[in-house]
RNA sequence: GACCCCUUCGUCUAGUGGCCUAGGACUCCAGGUUUUCAUCCUGGCAACACGGGUUCGAGUCCCGUAGGGGUCGCCA
């Protein structure tokens, strides 16, 4: 039977990242073994479940290029299938009606476990056991008349013909019991793999408090999806040697179930931004364009298309997320820059700067070209002249020009500007911090 | 508390009894290139939780201990 896998989230408005690990584990599995990838939209929860948080869901998974291969199953519309096999079991005997104390009132249904011992081959963490005496029977239809998780998780699986159950391992109790229904109503069981928690920085597990767990987060950061998914595929497997930086293809390739880690792992964002880095260096020319004409959209910096031409290719190695695009071009497309106070006390206010910024005016107003190779020539003659040294030339000209002690090389920053432009912000540098 | 799961550098991991004086990556630190900014290059720091076994030999197998986590809903 070919293999079958499926993410079955509850849509809540938000997609954790290790419930979204989850469906990429899920999404790789079936790539590898040529399977299917299915999606399933557990919204029983009629509060919960709105169509935003739907299309949150949707979108996540788009943004992170897991596509499903068959239409979504909505858990909401099976209902009476889930009823009629809580109604199955109780003709066989291995349901029935009873008070139980608690939040309802009246009525439910309970399964009647087994009473023996549950075991299963975890695909990941190996053989697992429960004994009979620690597990008891449990609620399948509430009082209410409505189907309880596990017997609408079972059924639907049934349903799907899901093969590989691949979860998180705060299923393993919820395990025993699906395995036990799975048995009274005759079905093959699938295989189970229960993945490990996702934690903190402090390696805590993510409470509400930890905002940037969310999918929606990290893109809100500026982080690609392909970067994303790549580091999330290796938070928990890897392939088994020193490969990182990995194709879709690659993956899919040596992705095993075996190789995965059973103990929890932790976020490190540090690790995260060097690998989004990595990938915003393999963007298209086309991909980077247009991320920044979008960061620059959002922080409501106009530009031209021959602007873009002129400042792309001198940040387009530098930033380590896309969020990095805006702050750093700034400068290049308004004069409303704000002077950095650490940057100005430290490299500005200094002993002879006044005179070199003078002397840098004149040089700079009579250059032939402004052009930055011709610039980057004047200005090494003006250091070998001068004996001031690099360091205390151009911090001080380029914290005028653009109110930061660091950003692109300087001199085709200069020549983007233009000749006007940098006399102009010199001036007005020069005399707010030194008249 | 009961039951279940987990434990290699700060972090992600390689390692499936000898190839391990434990490898890679990120971070950090020190040099070098670039006499701006950044990149880049080289080097360095740094781990088998602890205690018992089994074995000629254990990070790798077994048992304990400690620590961490999960579950104990008519939520999913």
């Amino acid at each position: 039977m070919s293999v079958r896998t499926r993410f079955a989230p509850s849509p809540t408005g938000h997609v954790h990242i290790g419930n979204m690990r989850a469906a990429i584990y899920n999404w790789l599995f079936a790539r590898h073994h040529g399977g299917a990838f299915l999606l399933r939209v557990e919204d029983t929860d009629r509060e919960r479940s709105t169509p935003e948080a739907i299309d949150t869901l949707l979108r996540a998974m788009e943004w992170l290029g897991l596509e499903a291969d068959e239409a979504p199953l909505y858990q909401s519309t099976r209902m009476e299938a889930h009823l009629a096999a809580a109604e199955r079991l109780m003709e066989l005997g291995l349901a029935y009606r009873a008070e139980k104390g608690g939040a309802g009132s009246g009525e439910c249904v309970l399964f009647r476990m087994p009473g023996r011992t549950i075991s299963f081959e975890d695909a990941i963490k190996g053989t697992l056991t429960k004994a009979a005496e620690n597990m008891e029977d449990f609620v399948i239809v509430r009082s209410n008349g409505t189907p309880v998780f596990h017997l609408a998780n079972v059924l639907d699986d049934i349903e799907q013909g899901v093969t590989h159950v691949i979860r998180g391992d705060d299923h393993i109790e919820n395990t025993y019991r699906h395995i036990a229904l799975y048995e009274a109503l005759g079905a093959e069981l699938p295989v189970f793999g229960h993945l490990p928690m996702i934690v903190n920085g402090q390696g805590k597990p993510y409470s509400k408090r930890d905002g940037d767990a969310f999918v929606g987060d990290f893109r809100a950061n500026g982080f690609l999806g392909d970067a994303l998914f790549n580091y999330l595929v290796l938070l928990g497997w890897s392939p088994g040697d020193d490969r990182e930086i990995m194709s879709r293809d690659e993956m899919v390739e040596a992705f095993v179930l075996e190789k995965c880690q059973s103990s929890a792992a932790q976020v490190d964002l540090k690790k995260l931004s060097w690998m989004n880095y990595e990938y915003i260096l393999q963007l298209s020319d086309a991909s980077f364009r247009s991320a920044t004409r979008e960061a620059l959209s959002v922080a409501e910096i106009a530009a031209t298309e021959e602007q873009l031409d002129a400042v792309i290719p001198l940040i387009r190695e530098r930033v380590k997320t896309l969020t990095e695009i805006a702050p750093l071009c700034r400068f290049l497309l308004r004069d409303d820059y704000a002077y950095n106070e650490k940057a100005v006390a430290k490299k500005l206010l200094k002993e002879g700067v006044q005179e070199t910024l003078a002397a840098l005016r004149e040089l700079l107003l009579e250059v032939s070209s402004f052009d930055a190779p011709t610039l980057n020539r004047l200005l090494h003659d003006y250091v070998e002249r001068s004996g001031k040294g690099f360091g205390a030339v151009m911090p001080p000209l380029r914290i005028c020009i653009s109110g930061e002690q660091g950003g692109p090389d300087l001199c085709p920053v200069l020549e983007v500007l233009g000749r006007d432009e940098v006399i102009r912000r010199l001036d007005r540098a020069v005399e707010m911090f030194f008249d």
